[in-house]
DNA sequence: GTAAACCTTCCAGCGTGCTGGAAGGTCAAG
DNA sequence: CTTGACCTTCCAGCACGCTGGAAGGTTTAC
């Protein structure tokens, strides 16, 4: 399977195949005769995982670790365990960050609705914005 | 007023300051005689400004939209409360997206304790991340 | 008078996740 | 045989929001 076909059956480009072979997310894969990448079948399924990973919001060093060790083929499962844990707390870290801006926006949002445009006045810094310090 | 003072009273470096200027979301201020920028006092609420439209995860792409409009002495606020409303959508895709995400990561969690490590065998990929992928 | 703390400009890079282009080699169809 | 689609490598740059450093000029404090 060369990389046009892997990339139209991961729905990836080639360039970006490249990119995470050179970012250590795929194995390089053995060559042709004439050097073109000869991918196996399974290398869209690790695809399809890091798309997945990747669309979910992880990034693609978290993805990365997780994948390294997996292919490290020694039961680590201590290690898997830890890492999953890291994972999940940069995750809820990150909501917990999001809920604190959404709830920021959610303030704004209803300041900005109760303001009279007219109200802004012409020299005036818009209220909306300048009250929420 | 110049660069030192304005940065420590809006918090944020000197370095900023001239980053913003440069990049349209502050106007050049005057000079003095030894070429120092020296700003007026209203610099520190625009800057307060910025950085508080900054913290509610506005990028400075939509600040300086803002900003643009409000130089152009019109009301922002259709605007500002349009572009809150757009912002607010994305952050809440976002946080969407991370709970699927953690509710993922707590069920690999949940199998990571469950699997005996001695079971994961000497040529097995690791369990609990295999039925993932 | 001198040393430190400040200011100026410009150029460079971080990290993330790609994407584009040039210059060249290879393969399949007509 | 030629055309065009595909592949290779490498080098470059996008956006984002700064940050650091070099090389120089100025102001301030002792």
């Amino acid at each position: 399977m060369r990389i046009g076909t892997l990339a139209a059956a991961a729905g990836l480009s080639a360039k970006t195949i490249r990119f995470y072979e050179q970012a250590g997310l795929l194995p390089a894969p053995p060559r042709t005769a004439a050097g073109y990448r000869d991918y196996p079948a399974e290398a869209a399924d690790r695809l399809a995982f890091i798309r997945d990973a990747a669309a979910a919001g992880l990034s693609l060093a978290e993805i990365r670790g997780v994948l390294t060790i997996r292919d490290a083929r020694q039961p680590p499962c201590r290690h898997v365990t830890t890492l999953i844990e890291t994972h999940l707390e940069h995750v809820e870290q990150r909501i917990a960050d999001l809920l604190i801006t959404r709830t920021a926006l959610q303030g704004l949002h209803r300041r900005a609705r109760a303001v009279d445009p007219a109200d802004c006045g012409p020299e005036g810094i818009c209220r909306i914005l300048t009250t929420t310090a």
